[in-house]
DNA sequence: ATAATAGTGTCTCTGAGACATTATACG
DNA sequence: CGTATAATGTCTCAGAGACACTATTAT
């Protein structure tokens, strides 16, 4: 803030940047990861399917605009919305990712459990879910905001309460457990997996009901509500793809 | 993407936004954590400290932007600035942040070691490294955006090899040590650190030579370089404030 | 009965924390 | 000598992974 081109702070003395917001939007579905893309109806990329977003209108913030954009991309209520999980990834901020002008996108990360119909009724007339894994190239460098995106989610639900963003109210433990082995990509032992899960103070409680649902033709769940806590103690960590599991060379030299 | 104000995109039809980068550099010294900041001579905040920062120019990147800011802020050479570790943290959109117009930063963090005359020769005149925890009240947002760099370089410290940014190319353990320790701070019991650090593979190198360096009047310590990796596995996890059932920071019991 | 899913129990190994002990410098 | 720092070793417990086993539903 003390150096720069401006020297006497004209308005008008600065290159003038667009700012916007990119949503990737997230849900499990099918045990499958899937992200709302939005069809260009325009140049550039006319076509190609791409993140939704949009403008920062000049006195909100971004993460208003982002909120304002998801309702209008999924069709959700303004409560909706309010209350679920969006965070700010990173801004990008090449100076040619937009062949026209110059635009910075300040890119989000948001997680809904899976709708009835989440296609929205903006002005997106052409958006639907598209498997996270299988998106063709996107526009603009929406593929690596995609990518990046992945991976934030995936590092999060290691030490956060994260995963039940992805589940409905109510949820058994093996829904949830189905959404870090979606994110993941990777399979979890079911009792360690619930070991963890009910051992980590805060992450889900128990409804108090008996009441049970089934989810196929097995042993009916019990169903659970996410806990007050929003961190992870302690950490469910994934299983690392990194060669050996347990034997390391390296190390100790007699 | 899709939807917002300008709907032929006119160039000229958006909101002019102004984009700037704002640095958190940190070093450790004398077992403190230290940030640089800059005084402010013009209003706003005229005579208040701030973290240092500029515009973005049309034709570079935020990240681009931020590295040229470091080398006029530091002194340092290109070749020096283009080695270390620059992050960006994330970007603050208040719409109300700068009194005079609408303008988001892009925030950085950067980790040094410890020079022996950091302060730069830039047009930042009166720049000068401050003890962390006790920044009186900085201009803007920059309090917030301070508190949340000393969260995040905390955090990396767990799970990377960010540590070894914050030392010469050739430090001791007790060093690196020393390094945690300021950054969280909390004291480590030295031989578990040990054993962690040298049990990572990949995050030190003894150096060949048995050349040693002493502290003080102890034993020299072996010299040490930072290895190839840039995640640490397993992750140094940092005590927990939270009492747990069995583990007692403060436990000395007579 | 068989298949499928939910839930419990147990064993072992790794890694973290606490702490004792030895080694090598300085004064 | 004592003191300060570096380095090694040892013990114990928590948590992760693997896996056997039981429980309850549908077909």
């Amino acid at each position: 803030m003390s150096t720069g081109v401006p020297e006497g702070y004209d308005p008008h003395a600065f290159p003038p940047f667009a700012v916007t917001v990119d949503l990737a939007v997230f849900t499990v579905r099918d045990a499958a990861l899937h992200v709302l893309l939005v069809e260009r109806g325009q140049d550039p990329f006319r076509g190609r399917w791409a993140l939704p977003g949009g403008f920062v209108l000049p006195r909100e913030s971004a993460d208003e605009a982002a909120r304002r954009e998801l309702a209008e991309e999924t069709g959700l209520g303004p409560d909706a919305v309010g209350s679920l999980h969006l965070e700010q990834l990173r801004t990008y901020t090449d100076p040619d990712r937009d062949p026209r002008m110059r635009v910075v996108s300040v890119a989000y990360a948001a997680l809904l459990p899976d709708l009835p119909e989440p296609r929205g009724g903006g002005d997106a007339a052409s958006a639907r879910w598209w498997d996270a894994r299988a998106t063709g190239p996107l526009a603009f460098d929406h593929d690596r905001i995609l990518a990046d995106a992945r991976d934030r989610i995936g590092a999060k639900l290691e030490y956060t309460c994260l995963a039940t963003e992805f589940c409905p109210p109510e949820f058994t433990l093996g829904e949830l457990q189905q959404v870090y082995e979606t994110v993941w990509g990777v399979e979890l032992d079911r009792p360690n997996f619930r070991r963890k899960v009910l051992g980590a103070p805060g992450f889900v409680q128990p409804v108090d009901g008996p009441p049970r649902r089934t989810g196929g033709r097995g042993k009916p769940a019990a169903l659970h509500r996410a806990g007050g806590a929003t961190t992870l103690h302690p950490p469910l960590l994934r299983p690392q793809p990194t060669d050996t599991p347990h034997s390391r060379p390296e190390g100790r030299t007699p």
